[in-house]
RNA sequence: GGGCAGUUAGCUCAGCGGUAGAGCGGCUCGCUUACACCGAGUUGGUCGGGGGUUCGAUUCCCUCACUGCCCA
C-alpha cells in the first residue's frame, strides 16, 4: 500500500476516479437490466451557457441521487443534455459576427447564417458539459441529446402539427410582449417585471365641446399620445360621467388635428392618477381591450419594431427611440402649457428575460397554443400523483394553471425548431398547409420559429428511445429551480400526459436559489457570482459539493460564502486524515465480523451512534433533506468518531491488550467503511479513492462479480445494524457508561482550564467514583484528560482541592499548594448561585399543581430527575465551599 | 392589490410544545507521531413587536412591523 500523503490534494484523485469510473461504464444505463429502475433528466443548461452555482448544486443534488440508488441496487439512468437556447444563442452569434466580420445575419442570410450558429455550437457549445463532468456528475454521456438534435427535432415539429390538427394552435393578431432588442415576441412567462422610478405625467386637455372645462390626463408614457385613438372614464364615476361622448383635441403630433371621443369603460380606475384614462390600443395591454370593447375607436401603431417612432408619430417624432421620444414629448406638451404636473412615481415595468430592456406591447401576428391537458394536470399534483418538494410549490403551479393564458410560442428567429406551416405562392387559390415536408415549389415555410420552451417540454419523453423509455419513464425525480416552474415543470407535465399518457416525473424537488453574501441575486453585472471551477481548482469538486449541500436546506435560498467549500474542502481533509490513522495501525478489511470480539464500551458507543445516524439518513433521503444527510455524516464523523471514538481509543491501541486493540481496529474498519459508503453520493472521488486505499475494494458480498462490483459506486451501505449482534440492554449500558466517562473527561479538562494548566502539562486527578471504573475507562479518562495518575478514592480528598461532581463521580484535581483559596471560593459560589436558578426553576414546576395534573408521566419523571440532579450537585458544591474554609 | 417565504449568538443558518443548537468569527491555551485544512477550553441569545391557546410556547393561533420572492 502507498504512503497516503498528510494532506489530502483532490485535483489528480478526482480526475483520475471520473476516468476510470466513464471507461469502466458505471453511468452506463442498460435497459435490460433486471434491477429496479431509477432515472432523472437533467434539465438541459443552455448551449450558450458556462457552470454557475446554481449549475452545481442542482447537479450534485442529481448526483448524489443517481449514486445513492446505484448503491441501493437500482439500475440508474441520469439522462444529459443541453438546450439550444434560440434567442441567447442566436445573439451570442450576431454578436460575434459583427465583430468579426461586420455583418448582421441578414447579410449572410437565413441558410449561412444558421450554418455560423452550428459551427459555434460544434467548438463553444460544449463547455458546460464539461464543466459538469469536472464536478463529478454521473451522467449517461452516451445518452447526451440536445433540443436541435435531428430526431428530437423532427418530434417537435410533429407535436406542432398534431396539436394544430387538434385545433389547439392557432394562428392571430394579437398584443403579445414584444422585445425590441431581439426583434420577437416573448410568452408572459419571459417577461420580468421590475419596479423602476420615474415620474407621471400630469397634462390637461379641452373639451372640445364645453370650451373652458378641461380633462386632466396622468400618463407615464406620453411618448404614446399620437398613437391614442380615445379617451376613457368610468361611466359610474360622477366627476366624468356627464363628458361621455363629447371630445378634446390630441395635442400630439402637432401637424395633425385629431378629435378624440370621450367614453365610458368599466375598466378604468376611479383611484389611478385623475381617473382619466388615454386609451393608446396598439401599445397598451388593457387599452387594446378596451379597444376590443369599443372597436369604433380605431387604432393607430406608431412604433417601429425595434421600439422607435414611425412616420405616423409625426415629425419631430419620426426615427426616434422610444426613450427619446418621451423626452420630446414632455417638451412639446410643456410649451403648449398643457403640462401640468410632474410627480415621481414607481411602477413595474416589464423587461424581456434575455436582452434585459423593457418591453413594448405590441400587435402582431403570431402563433400561439391552448394548453392541452391542463385539467389532468392540475390532478395529477392536487392528487399527490405527482409529489413537490417543498409543498408549497404546489399552490403556485395550480394558481397558474388555474389563471393559464395561450401561450404565444412563435419566435422571430432564425435559430430554433421552424413552424413546419406552409404557404403558398400569392395568388394561388390554395390554404396553407401544417406538414413537415413542403408541398413543392412555390411554397414558402413560415418565417417563425419556435420557442424553446416548446422543444424542452418533450424532454422527459423524446430524449429516451424505445427502450430505455420502456424501462426508465415516467421518471422518478426532477430536481430543479422554482423560477422553472411554468416554462418547464408544469409544460413538461402537459405534455407527457399528452403524448405518454402518464406523469413524466413522480416527485419534483425544487432547489433554493444562490444568492450572495449580502443577498443578492448572483449575476455576471454584479460580479458577484464565482467561477465554480475556480473553487473546484481551489477546494475540490468535493469539497465544493458537500460544502454547498450542507448548507442548503430544502427549498431555503442560499447565502453563498466561499467559506462554505473550505468547510467542505476541511472535511474532506478530516476524513483523509482519518482514514490514513487507521493505516497506520495496520491491514484493515471492509466488513468485520463484529460478533468474533468483545467490543469495549466505547466501541459500543461509538457503532450504536453510527446506526442512529444511519436510520435518520435513510429518513432524511425518503423527503430529500440532503442538507440533513450532509449534517448527519459530519457531525457522526467529525465529533463521535474523531473528536471522541479515535482520541479515546488511542490509549487501548497504544496499550498490552491484544483483544481490545484488535476490536478496536474492526470498529474502526466497519465505521469507516460505513462512512465511506455513506458519504460517496455527496464526495464521490475522496471516498472511492480511500476505499481502494484502504482495501475496501475487495468484494463486500460474494455476489458481485460484474465490471461495476469493485467500485464503491455500487457498493451497498450497511444493510443491517452494525451492533446486530449485541444485546439491546448491553448497548445501553455501554452508551451510558461512555456518556458519562465523556462527560466526566469534559469536566474534568474543564477544570484543568479554569486553574490554568498548560494543556501540555500532566497532573494527577483523584476520584471518588460512584460507580465501577474498568482499566480501559481508566486509560481512557487518564488519555483524554491529560493526567499523569488517576487514583480513585474511598473518601473525599483534602480540604481545599478544587472539585467537580461528574456521572462517575467526584472528580478532584489536586494542586498542593497553588490554589489560589480565595479564587476558588469565589468560582465555588457562582457555581451555586447558577445551580440554584436551575433548582428554582424546576422546583416551580414541580410545585405546580396543574403541571404535576396534566403533565404527560415521562416528562414528570424527566423533571424529578433533574431536580435531584441538581440537588446532588448543589450539595457537593456546598460541601467544597465548606471545605475551603 | 393577492399569495408565499423569512425575521433565533457578531455572521450564515438548524431546531419547531417540555433544561436554546451547529459552523464560522471572537477570546485563552497548544505545532501532543491522523489532521494547524488541527486539537482543548471558553465567550456569546428577554428565539422581530404585541396579543391569545396551554400546566408550559422559539415551537401552535391571531395581529403588526420589516426583508425577499411570485402573481396581478
Amino acid at each position: 500500500m502507498s504512503e497516503i500523503s498528510k494532506a489530502y490534494a483532490p485535483g489528480d484523485v478526482e480526475q483520475e476516479w471520473y476516468d476510470r469510473w466513464r471507461a469502466s461504464g458505471c453511468f452506463t444505463a442498460d435497459p435490460a437490466s433486471t434491477a429496479p429502475a431509477y432515472s432523472l433528466v437533467i434539465p438541459p443548461p443552455n448551449v450558450t451557457g458556462v457552470l454557475t452555482l446554481g449549475h452545481v448544486l442542482n447537479n450534485t443534488l442529481q448526483d448524489i441521487l443517481a449514486r445513492r440508488a446505484r448503491q441501493t441496487g437500482h439500475e440508474v439512468l441520469w439522462l444529459p443534455g443541453t438546450d439550444h437556447a434560440g434567442i441567447a444563442t442566436q445573439t451570442v452569434v450576431e454578436r460575434q459576427l459583427r465583430k468579426e466580420e461586420k455583418k448582421t445575419r441578414h447579410d449572410l442570410g437565413r441558410e449561412a447564417f444558421l450554418k455560423k450558429v452550428w459551427e459555434w455550437k460544434e467548438k463553444h457549445g460544449g463547455i458546460i458539459i464539461k464543466q459538469l463532468q469536472k464536478l463529478g456528475c454521473s451522467c449517461d454521456w452516451g445518452r447526451e441529446r440536445f433540443t436541435m438534435d435531428g430526431a428530437y427535432a423532427r418530434k417537435v415539429q410533429e407535436v406542432f402539427i398534431d396539436l394544430y390538427n387538434k385545433g389547439l394552435i392557432y394562428r392571430g393578431k394579437r398584443m403579445v410582449n414584444w422585445c425590441p432588442v431581439s426583434l420577437t415576441a416573448l410568452s408572459d412567462e419571459e417577461v420580468i417585471p421590475k419596479k423602476q422610478k420615474g415620474y407621471l405625467y400630469h397634462f390637461k386637455l379641452e373639451v372640445v365641446e364645453s370650451p373652458g372645462s378641461w380633462l386632466e390626463i396622468a400618463t407615464t408614457r406620453p411618448e404614446t399620445i399620437m398613437g391614442d385613438t380615445a379617451i376613457a372614464v368610468n361611466p359610474k364615476d360622477e366627476r366624468y360621467a356627464h363628458l361621455i361622448g363629447l371630445h378634446v383635441r390630441r395635442p400630439l403630433p402637432l401637424e395633425t388635428e385629431v378629435l378624440l371621443p370621450i367614453i365610458g369603460d368599466e375598466a378604468v380606475d376611479f383611484e389611478f392618477g385623475t381617473g382619466v384614462l388615454k386609451v393608446t390600443p396598439a401599445h397598451d395591454k388593457a387599452d387594446y381591450e378596451i379597444y376590443q370593447r369599443h372597436p369604433e375607436i380605431g387604432l393607430i401603431d406608431i412604433m417601429n419594431p425595434n421600439g422607435s417612432l414611425n412616420d405616423l408619430a409625426g415629425e419631430g417624432f419620426a426615427g426616434l427611440d422610444r426613450f427619446e421620444a418621451r423626452v420630446e414629448a414632455i417638451e412639446r406638451l410643456r410649451e403648449l402649457g398643457l403640462l401640468t404636473k410632474e410627480e415621481p412615481y414607481e411602477n413595474n415595468v416589464g423587461f424581456s428575460e434575455r436582452a434585459d430592456v423593457p418591453i413594448e406591447p405590441r400587435l402582431s401576428e403570431q402563433w400561439f397554443l391552448k394548453y392541452p391537458k391542463t385539467l389532468e394536470a392540475r390532478d395529477a399534483v392536487r392528487n399527490g400523483l405527482i409529489r413537490f418538494f417543498p409543498q408549497r410549490w404546489e399552490k403556485v403551479y395550480d394558481h397558474w394553471l388555474e389563471n393559464i393564458q395561450d401561450w404565444c410560442i412563435s419566435r422571430q428567429l432564425w435559430w430554433g425548431h421552424r413552424i413546419p406551416v406552409w404557404y403558398p405562392a400569392e395568388g394561388s387559390d390554395e390554404t396553407p398547409r401544417v406538414q413537415l415536408e413542403s408541398p413543392g415549389e412555390n411554397w414558402t415555410q413560415d418565417s417563425d420559429v419556435l420557442d424553446t420552451w416548446f422543444s424542452s417540454w418533450l424532454w422527459a419523453h423524446d430524449t429516451m428511445d424505445a427502450a430505455t423509455r420502456a424501462k426508465f419513464y415516467p421518471t422518478s425525480v426532477l430536481v430543479t429551480g422554482p423560477d422553472i416552474i411554468f416554462f418547464w415543470v408544469a409544460r413538461m407535465i402537459m405534455a407527457g400526459l399528452e403524448y405518454t399518457g402518464e406523469i413524466p416525473f413522480k416527485d419534483v424537488y425544487f432547489t433554493g436559489i444562490i444568492r450572495d453574501k449580502s443577498g443578492r441575486k448572483m449575476s455576471k453585472s454584479l460580479g458577484n457570482s464565482p467561477d465554480p471551477l475556480d473553487l473546484i481548482a481551489k477546494y475540490g469538486a468535493d469539497g465544493l459539493r458537500f460544502g454547498i449541500i450542507r448548507v442548503a436546506p430544502q427549498g431555503q435560498d442560499i447565502k453563498f460564502d466561499e467559506k462554505v467549500v473550505e468547510e467542505g474542502r476541511n472535511f474532506a481533509n478530516k476524513l483523509w486524515n482519518a482514514a490514513r490513522f487507521r493505516e497506520m495501525q495496520g491491514p484493515s478489511e471492509a466488513s468485520p465480523d463484529l460478533s468474533q470480539h468483545e467490543l469495549p464500551d466505547i466501541a459500543i458507543q461509538v457503532l450504536a451512534k453510527f446506526d442512529t445516524m444511519h436510520t435518520a439518513l435513510r429518513e432524511a433521503y425518503t423527503d430529500y433533506r440532503f442538507h440533513e444527510v450532509a449534517g448527519l455524516l459530519y457531525d457522526f464523523f467529525w465529533g463521535d468518531y474523531c473528536d471522541w471514538f479515535v482520541e479515546a481509543a488511542k490509549p487501548i491501541l497504544n496499550g498490552s491488550d491484544q483483544a481490545a486493540r484488535i476490536a478496536i481496529l474492526a470498529t474502526m474498519d466497519s465505521v469507516l467503511s460505513g462512512v465511506l459508503r455513506l458519504l460517496h453520493p455527496l464526495m464521490p472521488h475522496i471516498t472511492e479513492e480511500l476505499w481502494k486505499r484502504l482495501g475496501f475494494h475487495a468484494p463486500v458480498s460474494a455476489s458481485g462479480t460484474g465490471e461495476r462490483a469493485g467500485f464503491l459506486l455500487y457498493t451497498q451501505p450497511p444493510l443491517e445494524s452494525l451492533l446486530a449482534a449485541v444485546t439491546t440492554d448491553l448497548v445501553t449500558e455501554s452508551c451510558a457508561r461512555t456518556t458519562a466517562l465523556y462527560s466526566a473527561i469534559h469536566a474534568a479538562r474543564n477544570l484543568r482550564a479554569e486553574f490554568k494548566i498548560p494543556a501540555k502539562q500532566q497532573v494527577r486527578f483523584l476520584i471518588t467514583a460512584k460507580v465501577d471504573l474498568s482499566t480501559i475507562q481508566q486509560a481512557v479518562f487518564a488519555s483524554l484528560a491529560k493526567a499523569s495518575e488517576v487514583v480513585l478514592l474511598a473518601g473525599a480528598a483534602p480540604a481545599g482541592t478544587p472539585s467537580v461532581l461528574t456521572d462517575i463521580g467526584t472528580i478532584y484535581l489536586p494542586l498542593e499548594g497553588l490554589v489560589d483559596l480565595e479564587a476558588e471560593r469565589k468560582r465555588v459560589t457562582a457555581e451555586i448561585t447558577k445551580v440554584e436558578v436551575e433548582i428554582t426553576k424546576v422546583e416551580l414546576k414541580l410545585n405546580d399543581p396543574s403541571f404535576v395534573e396534566k403533565v404527560p408521566p415521562a416528562v414528570l419523571e424527566d423533571h424529578r430527575q433533574r431536580l435531584r440532579n441538581w440537588s446532588e450537585k448543589l450539595e457537593t458544591l456546598r460541601a467544597s465551599l465548606v471545605n475551603l474554609g
